[in-house]
DNA sequence: AGCGAGCCGTAC
DNA sequence: GACGTACGGCTCGCTG
């Protein structure tokens, strides 16, 4: 009789392995769509949540906002995960990612909201916003007092220093300690221990203790369920099915890995902190106008400050742009080597310190709609892969921070090679009846014949197959005088794969030049240079231009449709989000591969690659498992095959090397 | 004090 | 209209 469970829960904090739901919404939904009944119960009631329990085992679709985190609590409250095997998981707004019109998700510069109380309003004509601003206001003002309490017990325990201090100094002081400890608790030591008692004896006020939560709670139902009704007939309609139940296979995997988080190595990010906080105690800056401080954050000073000492005009004050008055300006060249230590410092240090749990791990959600294509996209995307070297000789590699976790012996990554240029290929094979010659040629001997083992162009048999060296192919059509062992020629191969890159993202010459700080005409020769290269790309740019024109939507390779006119995105969209397909196919068949094999456990996921942990098992089992995940990884096209390489280590990120 | 836009820097 | 997709931190201006 109920074919759908929505639900939802308020919970104490947004911890997706810690927190835990203090209010359990559901509805019940029949086939018809029709919300039949909306309940809701308190963690400590037993005989509801038995009830919730048991319609969960029944009812075999699940529907929520964001869903994934509430499954999360779910486990958190102690509900099997068992139970989550092979449901069927919609939420709401990947429902949206999917029907609303991509011309109409993808406004340029801008975001595409997709928070609940935003899509209710711009869907629904529902205003839930008024309950949502009591609820925070109510909490911002328990929070208030909440501090001043933590200021007053200080002052009881006589730890708190500053009674002679200006009041604004001691509101700075205050808001450091109880807003922004995880930047600034190096400063007040004295203080830690009263400050982690008085949490202890007076947690810091949640959503559990605001007067409107049930009724906030309970409209969530309405407003899911709201858009439920309203998107879920357009799946079949806008042919999504296919893409909507991908989606729905990979959730549980990417709740197991979002539940493994990545275990930190914190006494050496505590070292490096303290190397990087002693170097901006050394370093500082200041207008050399007035000589007033300056923070490195102060983009439109600094840009004066850089046209006072360049007597040069700017266009900005980012990297590039400072680039071209280094010479000229001390506080630019300070400002390059000051902004990269605040960045690791505020971002990556701060940011794994005010994230890290007691068992200490970071765990992050891989949002399922965060994108317009289809990839995932989380806040593990962007540590950075480069070590930096600071002034002092001190190494900060933020991916050494990362290390295998105790219950494991290894970590694996398993990358896919040039993924996106192998689908490009894919895509000139399917729109022209043949691949690009050019592209194939990078991965295969395609259009060769074979004498002895060897393999030579058909066209001409004297030449023997390599693989396409891509960006030497776009420098030389660039640069035709330019000879492959001019001493320069370093450099015209580095102008080649920046075009490469740039033209597959839709650049144009005036772009080129601007970014690649060349002329015009010079741009001009390497755009040329890769439309000579990759004709087959260019016609598949051309076919995007009519398709737009003869059919509302393009299904991507793995019949994601984007409903959308813009050719110039589409081209990018067809690309991108073929891979982001494949990866949540392929994170689905791993997760089925490794069910049975306990000893590994999916760790992490970034566009491309897929990353696990492995105990130590023998050498034999180990090399065949490994085998086999790259055999389940890779996949094959029509026109060139799609495979991961793979790397390891034993120790962290950082050390990983290609596993033989 | 809270919020949002804009800027910057990181990833694939 | 034209270098794609993201996320996080900081500053600044606006609002109440």
């Amino acid at each position: 009789m109920y074919k759908y469970l929505i639900f939802d829960t308020e919970t104490t904090g947004l911890n997706i392995v810690h927190d835990t739901p203090f209010l359990f919404q559901y509805g019940l939904v029949d086939a018809n769509l029709n919300l039949v009944s909306k309940h809701y119960f308190k963690a400590d009631d037993i005989a509801n949540k038995q009830q919730f329990i048991t319609y969960l085992k029944q009812i075999n679709t699940y529907v929520g906002a964001n869903i994934k985190f509430d499954i999360h609590m779910l486990i958190n409250a102690g509900i099997d995960i068992n139970i989550f095997e092979d449901k069927n998981f919609i939420d709401v707004m990947v429902l949206a990612r999917l029907v609303v019109p991509h011309d109409k998700q993808n406004t340029r510069g801008g975001v595409f909201k997709i928070g609940l109380k935003d899509m209710a309003a711009q869907f629904l004509g529902i205003n839930a916003k008024n309950e949502e601003r009591k609820l925070r206001t109510e909490l911002s003002q328990l929070t208030l007092a909440h501090k001043q309490q933590m200021k007053n017990y200080f002052i009881q325990e006589n730890v708190w220093a500053w009674n002679n201090k200006s009041n604004t100094t001691q509101t700075k002081v205050l808001n450091e300690i109880y807003n922004n400890w995880h930047k600034h608790f190096h400063k007040y030591e004295s203080l830690a221990d009263a400050r982690t008692e008085f949490l202890e004896k007076y947690p810091a006020p949640t959503y559990a203790d605001v007067s409107n939560v049930v009724t906030y709670g309970i409209k969530d139902i309405d407003l899911t369920h709201g858009l439920f009704k309203l998107w879920y007939p357009q799946i079949v309609v806008l042919r999504q099915v296919e893409t909507l139940k991908r989606i729905s296979e990979a959730t549980l995997p990417l709740i197991y890995m979002e539940r493994e988080g990545l275990t930190i190595d914190l006494d050496k990010v505590m070292r490096d902190r303290n190397a990087i906080l002693a170097e901006m105690e050394r370093v500082k800056l200041f207008d050399p106008r007035t000589n007033e401080p300056l923070t490195v954050g102060q983009h439109a000073r600094l840009k004066q400050v850089y046209e006072y000492e360049s007597g040069m005009l700017l266009k900005s004050s980012d990297k590039a742009s400072r680039a071209e008055i280094l010479d000229a300006s001390p506080t630019a060249r300070k400002v390059d080597y000051l902004a990269r230590l605040e960045k690791y410092l505020s971002t990556y240090v701060n940011g794994i310190i005010r994230k890290i749990s007691p068992d200490n791990k970071i765990y992050t959600q891989y949002n399922l709609a965060g994108t317009i294509t289809g990839r995932l996209s989380s806040d593990f995307q962007q540590f950075p892969k480069e070590a930096f070297t600071m002034e002092t000789g001190h190494i900060i590699d933020v991916r050494s921070w990362f290390i295998v976790p105790e219950n494991a012996t290894y970590m694996f990554y398993f990358d896919y090679s040039q993924l996106e240029l192998r689908l490009q290929c894919e895509w000139t094979a399917i729109v022209n009846g043949s691949p690009d010659t050019n592209l194939a040629r990078a991965f295969y001997p395609y259009k060769c014949v074979e004498k002895n083992g060897k393999y030579y162009h058909e066209e001409d048999p004297s030449i023997e197959w390599t693989p396409t060296d891509l960006h030497s192919l776009t420098a030389s059509n660039a640069f035709p005088t330019i000879d492959r062992n001019d001493p320069d020629w370093d450099h015209y191969r580095s102008l080649g794969k920046r075009t490469n890159f740039a033209v597959n993202y839709g650049a144009s010459a005036p772009k080129i030049s601007e970014a690649l700080n060349v002329d015009m005409q010079t741009a001009q020769a390497l755009v040329d240079g890769y439309r000579q290269a990759f004709p087959g790309v260019v016609a598949f740019g051309k076919w995007i231009g009519r398709r737009v024109y003869s059919t509302s939507s393009i299904p991507n390779l793995f019949l994601r449709r984007y409903y959308s006119t813009n050719k110039h995105q589409l081209q990018n969209w067809l690309v991108q989000g073929s891979g982001a397909d494949l990866l949540l196919m392929k994170l689905r068949e791993v997760y089925n591969y490794i069910k049975d094999k306990p000893h590994w456990k999916l760790l992490i996921t970034v566009h491309d690659e897929v990353g696990f942990t492995c105990a130590n098992i023998p050498e034999t089992q180990l090399r065949k498992e490994v085998a086999d995940i790259k055999q389940i990884l890779s996949y094959r096209l029509t026109a060139v095959d799609i495979i991961a390489d793979v790397e390891y280590t034993t120790t962290n990120w950082s050390n990983k090397e290609d596993w033989k």
